[in-house]
DNA sequence: TGGTATT
């Protein structure tokens, strides 16, 4: 029915609204398909906006990816189909080395020198910081997995390069996903997590002992697929506002009007504050989980007007802390921090959706201005898609 | 001045 070396291609930026039987005619051109799958969430049936696709033949993965990746941007989209070997395909780190231990004076020459007896070469870079000096360490990528792992075992620890501490590292280059965890760990060591030391809880009671438990469930999660399990949010959960060692509190400014508690920050389940600016009731009692329904399409933006933007927000602010500072203006439809791809760091600032414009306008009279630490919120209307640049 | 998701 399919061939045995068939490709399973993730297909990502579909949109939500589009079911097996819609995407099909988009995907039969290049072949039989053999398998079609809209991925859904587990336990609510959500569909996730992808799906994995199998063809019966190889060479019509191969043409779809061609003619289809970041080609074509579907109806209600803001970026192109993306069509790819899924991740449990193996994506070809496989040939891939980080190569570690390296001198500082060697450069990408240098090293592929040292690797091209093993196999055809396609990419040697060594790492370098802003100033242009080696960080000591390499990627140097083969054209198959054999010519990489044959320089694995002729090469790791079998010399010591001038200027290294230590013999030479050869290995597989991480994954993805080996990335992922990894800036999770340091994020968590960050935060404090693991350490009950950290947390200055001073005894290892049972309280502690049951914190630390925790995170050695959620630990163990991120070393089984799917990696996705862990988050932020649940690193944040597991970390208790008042047990944080990080100087949060120092974001407070004494002598002004803010209330002291908007400073004590990342714990979603946190109450809204008590102290708030003067707020009016919201318009209704309606809770702010409803969804915005438009032609049929799940939307995370409300209409014109109803959309603000909030910048200078804390550093540490979530989705669901920001959430819970707009609340009581209305109907929320939803909060945004934006993140930094690469660093999982918040930019600062983020979009809150209201489902009316008056909500959005009541929030922006309250909190532009209002006063976090040393920084004051910047609270507008979101600037729409189309809108020309000032500069 | 957004929305990237891997059964």
């Amino acid at each position: 029915m399919k061939e045995a070396d068939a490709i399973k291609l993730f297909i990502g930026q579909i949109p939500r609204n589009l079911e097996e039987k819609d995407l099909k005619p988009i995907f039969e051109q290049f072949g039989k398909i053999y398998e079609l799958t809209v991925i859904k969430d587990k336990y609510t049936g959500m569909h996730k906006g992808c799906a994995f696709l199998t063809y019966c033949e190889r060479e019509s993965a191969l043409k779809a990816q061609n003619a289809l990746h970041e080609q074509k941007t579907l109806p209600g989209m803001n970026r192109p189909i993306q069509v790819k070997p899924a991740d449990s395909e193996g994506r070809g780190e496989d040939r891939k080395l980080f190569v570690g231990m390296l001198g500082k004076q060697q450069s990408d020459a240098d090293v592929r020198k040292m690797f091209e007896e093993f196999g055809s070469i396609e990419e040697c870079t060594v790492l370098r910081g802003p100033d242009g000096t080696s960080k000591g360490c390499a990627f140097v990528k083969y054209q198959n997995n054999p010519e990489a792992a044959a320089a694995i075992n002729t090469l790791h620890g079998s010399r010591t390069l001038p200027g290294a501490s230590s013999s030479l590292v050869v290995k597989f280059a991480d994954s993805e996903k080996e990335r992922g965890i990894r800036r999770m760990q340091q994020v968590a060591s960050q935060l404090g997590v693991i350490s009950p030391m950290t947390l200055h809880l001073g005894a290892y009671n049972a309280y502690t002992q049951v914190l630390v438990q925790q995170q050695a469930l959620v630990a163990q999660s991120a070393y089984l697929s799917p990696v996705s399990t862990i988050t932020m949010q649940q690193l944040a959960a597991l970390n208790p506002s008042s047990l944080i060692a990080t100087p949060i509190a120092s974001l407070t400014t004494s002598g002004t009007s803010t209330p002291p508690n908007m400073a004590a920050t990342p714990v979603p389940a946190l109450p809204p504050p008590l102290n708030y600016p003067p707020v009016p009731a919201p318009p209704n009692g309606q809770p702010a989980s409803e969804t915005l329904y438009t032609n049929g399409v799940h939307s995370y933006q409300g209409p014109e007007g109803c959309n603000i933007f909030i910048y200078h927000l804390p550093q540490e602010f979530t989705d669901s802390e920001m959430l819970q500072m707009f609340i009581p203006f209305g109907n929320v439809i939803s909060a945004k921090v934006f993140v930094d791809r690469a660093t999982n760091q918040s930019k600062c600032f983020g979009f809150v959706s209201f489902d009316n414009p008056s909500s959005a306008q009541t929030a922006i009279q309250a909190m532009n201005g209002f006063q976090i630490g040393m920084k004051r919120l910047k609270v507008q209307l979101k600037r729409p898609k189309d809108a020309n640049r000032p500069y």
